[in-house]
DNA sequence: GCCGTTTTCGGCCCGACTGTTTTCAGTCG
């Protein structure tokens, strides 16, 4: 497969998504919005550099690539910039678009107070709302304003994304929390963490129960919640004392496979499943999947029946980000993926004779208990004598033992 | 703005929760 330069891959994508967002704050069709951002993330993932795709006249080829944003991404190429971008970026201040990263703060919102109260960056938001002159407009009162507040504070601590087993531990200490008290039939991960993406935004957890009611109270007063961000009588989403977010679902035992199909998402692979489902006159939600005329329910058990039901294999969550597993399984050619058990041997380790944790003995021991064919010792030498760096002779000693075990 | 193993026009994934509103828009999952 060709790969070429795909930096002007992202840049275009960048500047695609802002176009949503412009569009979006400009009351435009939603579905234009969404156009903007599917050629974006339909960029993401190209294999192929844009310009070399244009140069063979493929743009319109390209999915979510029509007539018009053939254009602008010819113009792109041209000459590094988009006019229409450049035109809706003069009527919005410099700084505007940030109001949209505070949680709960959608375009709608962040329009009226610019238009109303000219708010035009996070530190002015926050003034109004302390001053309480945020009242003043209407459709905006005190637990709106408390909200913003709130989600200002959220987006004044930074951290958007978390790593996989900082939020895997997390999820673990939630689940066993959950299972302890009563009420859980079957509880799964499900989210980014399932697809096992290298950072997740949060935690989402799937549970099937006869008795909701009870889960959701257990999550929200369990000791290490620290706030309720939102309840109801079939999700809950609260923030964890060490800042994640957990958001919980709750479906009854006969959905199980529908809703873990949904949660487990990507958000994109799952519109293209239900788009899917729709020319086939069926249509799937997170509580089965149904016959669009009769409503009658014809999948949702499990996982596998759900993609059964749009004409596809089982797909793995790490491959459900819609970046061309829909189309490989539908032809039968999803990848086989690498499992750890896979793994022959590790080229790489150090023992406590440099700055390892592990004897040479314990060493050896842990990697025949994995199975491994070969293990490297490659501790430190003598030109690293901080990290513990091994002289001659003790080299000379450290084959030695080696050869002995 | 894109797209079509029914369509070149009329759809576009589907649903939960909140705050503010007298019936729903906005936001998020
Ligand atoms: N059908 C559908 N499903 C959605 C939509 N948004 C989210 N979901 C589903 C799929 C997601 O994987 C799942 C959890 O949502 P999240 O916002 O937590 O995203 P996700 O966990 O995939 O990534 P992240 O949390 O950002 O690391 O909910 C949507 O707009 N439509
Ligand atoms: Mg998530
Ligand atoms: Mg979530």
């Amino acid at each position: 497969m060709y790969h070429g330069r795909r930096v002007q891959n992202f840049e275009l994508a960048r500047l695609f998504y802002e176009m949503a967002t412009l569009l979006e704050v400009r009351n435009e069709s939603v579905f234009r919005v969404r156009a903007y951002q599917r050629a974006a993330q339909m960029l993401e993932s190209l294999t192929e550099d844009i310009a070399a795709v244009a140069a063979r006249g493929g743009l319109q080829k390209l999915p979510g690539i029509g007539k018009d944003l053939a254009v602008r991404v010819e113009e792109f190429l041209h000459t590094g910039r988009i006019d229409q971008l450049e035109a809706m970026r003069r009527d919005v201040p410099p700084r505007f678009l940030t109001l949209l990263e505070i949680r709960g703060l959608g375009p709608r919102t962040a329009k009226l107070l610019w238009d109303r109260l000219g708010v035009d960056s996070v530190e002015r938001l926050e003034e109004l709302c302390r001053t309480k002159e945020i009242l003043n407009v209407a459709g905006i009162r005190e637990k709106t304003c408390e909200n913003i507040l709130k989600g200002i504070a959220i987006w004044r601590a930074g951290r958007t994304r978390t790593l996989l087993p900082a939020a895997r531990a997390v999820a673990e200490q939630v689940a066993s929390a959950l299972r302890a008290h009563g009420g859980v039939e079957r509880l799964e991960v499900a989210g980014s963490l399932r697809r096992m993406r290298e950072t997740v935004k949060d935690v989402d957890i799937l549970v099937t129960s006869t008795e909701p009611a009870r889960v959701i109270e257990t999550l929200t007063s369990l000791p290490s919640v620290t706030e309720v961000i939102a309840r109801g009588d079939t999700k809950v989403s609260v923030r964890h004392q060490d800042g994640l977010q957990v958001d919980l679902r709750v479906v009854e035992p006969s959905a199980f496979g529908a809703a873990l199909q949904y949660f487990t998402g990507s958000k994109d692979h799952n519109v293209r499943v239900r788009e899917l489902a729709k020319r086939r006159g069926l249509t799937i939600s997170e509580y089965g999947v149904f016959e669009e005329k009769s409503g009658r329910r014809v999948a949702g058990e499990t996982e596998d029946e759900v993609y059964a039901a749009v004409g596809l294999p089982w797909i793995p969550p790490e491959l459900r980000e819609n970046t061309g597993e829909i189309d490989a399984a539908r032809n039968g050619g999803l990848p086989e993926l690498i499992t750890a058990d896979r793994i022959r041997g590790d080229l790489h380790a150090h023992t406590d004779w440099s700055d390892g944790h592990l004897s040479l003995e314990k060493l050896v021991t842990a990697a025949e208990d994995r199975g491994y064919e070969y293990i490297a010792v490659s501790d430190h030498s003598r030109s690293d004598t901080i990290a513990g760096g091994l002289s001659i002779d003790e080299l000379r000693a450290q084959i030695q033992q080696i050869r002995q075990l």
